[in-house]
DNA sequence: ATGAAAGCGCTAACAC
DNA sequence: GTGTTAGCGCTTTCAT
């Protein structure tokens, strides 16, 4: 019964020829051109119903320039932090109209680029971009050549480069994190990252060693570990620092993937959270009220990120002069019970 | 110095001018016909190179009729799930050059509609479709009208629609589940599933009665909880089941999101598992390994069902006529500890 | 107030 | 082996 091949579809020549209007009279009704009268309006509207006729993306946007569609490029979908950001980028896409394509670049930066040709071929009107290139000049100048069209920064900031960006307080969500361990007591406090040549790691590290410096505590490199998003590595990293001899009283994980690993360190050397180390993480990761006590994490105003690039990202494409914003969304510390008073 | 503007693309008549050949030798050249020359096909190239020429995918989709981009309809990309398929299909897809457009329902038979109405506007090759829909008769025909176009069926079957789909074995995997608390001697299991309009639901149910069956316990529709997939609600019909007199020692959570919510209750009500409530899950949730002892679930191949279903597609796509295939991927019980033996 | 027609960039049938 | 050209479906200028 059911049709498998694919159904030609009505174009508006047909629509045209049933209305007994020209095409121009039918383009100008479906893009609400006032010139068309009220009754030509609804001869056409009544025939564009009868024949199901839906405009053709390809033919509009070759005519136009530029797709209805954004491109979201981020490193994993997998990523709790970037899934809530590409619902919430699709969700405002769709209802102004947009479709959203999906590219994850696995950190990869060869994959980066293929994305940005392949989004440059697709014309879309706009990139929502969370590069995976270190902060440096040299990466900044081959975006600035290869992007070549309107875009907003998320997540990962690129201070080189001056264009719109939405990121979240990387600096202030550290300085929450282990602001909070300070006032707990502690004075030895590991620090378990994500990739390092992000600005977005210099930020959070900065948050760390801002809370310590406040705290009258001595930074000490030792206790700082960062890696890949690998749970795995993040796991290994966590049992390393809690081998050593004067092994930390409390850990900061600084995401989703390595608060996770973290965790997973912790429940493998079998020491009891909050009684024998305390930990703080990052994202509102959906366990954190599963594990007991609850982890107490600074959340990301992950979809927050989302939404508003999207609005930037159209406000950027409906005027290409206007100055950049540069947003930065605050965190919030959610205490839940495993970060405790040092003992 | 950032350009924040679009930059004009070459276009195909400048590659031709510079190499100084005809567009259709540009056009034979790029798409391997044999029919050019090696040493034109190398200007061509050159050409190319030197332009950063990159075809107008508009207006190779208005001539081809078709537009190098699949569109995956699923309900929530935050849902591990999802997402898990969301990568591999996107990174199958890449490899075969083509780009995805990422669509969310929320559910929402409307949302999934007009989706359908803007992928095929969209001109898309063909759909990943996990419906939102009950699965009877008028969902059905309703999709096969609104479809038109190449489709694999993903997560979730439809029985009255015989196109090609790949699904995991949800029988197998709650049967594998239930049996595993039997044998371990419970007899009062409780059942916390998702939407119960889903066929897999039913074929969840069925998987948990049949391992009823076969350990010789009645089943007692009291101890099974559908709802949405929501934790909260999870989480309240996990407390419901709980303060019944007759409590079951071992809770069935059917998803990630439902498994959630059920240790989120247990975690209210502060049991201990499994010394006081036995708990097995489904989906292969990060967390599983951070809760001690760790959370048994059975996991399901997200990821091959992403990439098998891209395959089928583009089979499909090249041969409209083929005989439908229908894949019910294997699941995989991980025992990890939250299910113990019967005191 | 409406229609005719050019043209967006590409493909492929046809001509040489 | 290579060039010429019509036309995919739409928007929009220009003419009426």
């Amino acid at each position: 019964m059911a049709e498998r091949g694919r159904t030609k579809q009505a174009t508006m020549r047909d629509v045209a020829r049933l209305a007994g209007v020209s095409t121009a009279t039918v383009s100008f009704a479906i893009n609400n051109n006032p010139r068309v009268s009220p009754t030509l309006r609804a001869r056409v509207m009544a025939a564009i119903e009868q024949t199901g006729y839906a405009p053709d993306a390809a033919a509009r946007t070759l005519r136009r320039g530029v797709a209805p569609s954004l491109g979201l490029i981020i490193s994993d979908i997998t990523n709790p932090n970037f899934a809530t950001i590409a619902l919430a980028v699709e969700r405002a896409a769709q209802a102004r109209g947009y479709g959203v394509f999906i590219c994850n670049t696995d950190e990869k930066l060869e994959d980066e680029r293929n994305y940005l040709r392949l989004m440059r071929a697709q014309r879309v009107a706009g990139l929502l971009l969370a590069t995976s290139g270190r902060d440096d000049a040299a990466h900044a100048a081959r975006l600035a050549a290869e992007v070549a069209m309107p875009v907003v920064l998320i997540d990962r900031p690129m201070s080189g480069l001056d264009w719109d960006s939405v990121v979240t307080d990387n600096v202030g969500a550290a300085h929450a994190a282990v602001a909070h361990l300070v006032a707990l007591g502690h004075r030895r406090i590991g620090y378990v990252g994500g990739l390092p040549h992000l600005v977005l790691a210099d930020q959070r590290l900065e948050g760390y060693r801002r809370a310590l410096a406040e705290g009258g505590i001595a930074f000490d490199p030792a206790l700082v570990r960062q890696g890949n998003y690998r749970p795995h590595e993040a796991a290994a990293s966590t049992r390393a620092l809690l081998a050593g001899a004067d092994r930390p009283s409390a850990i900061f994980g600084t995401n989703a993937i390595t608060i996770l690993g973290v965790m997973q360190g912790i429940a493998e050397l079998g020491l009891a959270v909050p009684a024998e180390i305390s930990v703080v993480g990052v994202d509102d990761v959906p366990w954190a009220t599963v594990v007991r006590p609850g982890l107490t994490t600074v959340v990301q105003p992950s979809a927050e990120v989302g939404a508003l690039a999207v609005e930037m990202l159209l406000d950027r494409i409906a005027d290409p002069g206007r100055p950049p914003r540069h947003e930065v969304l605050p965190t919030n510390l959610v205490v839940r019970g495993s970060a405790a008073p040092l003992a």
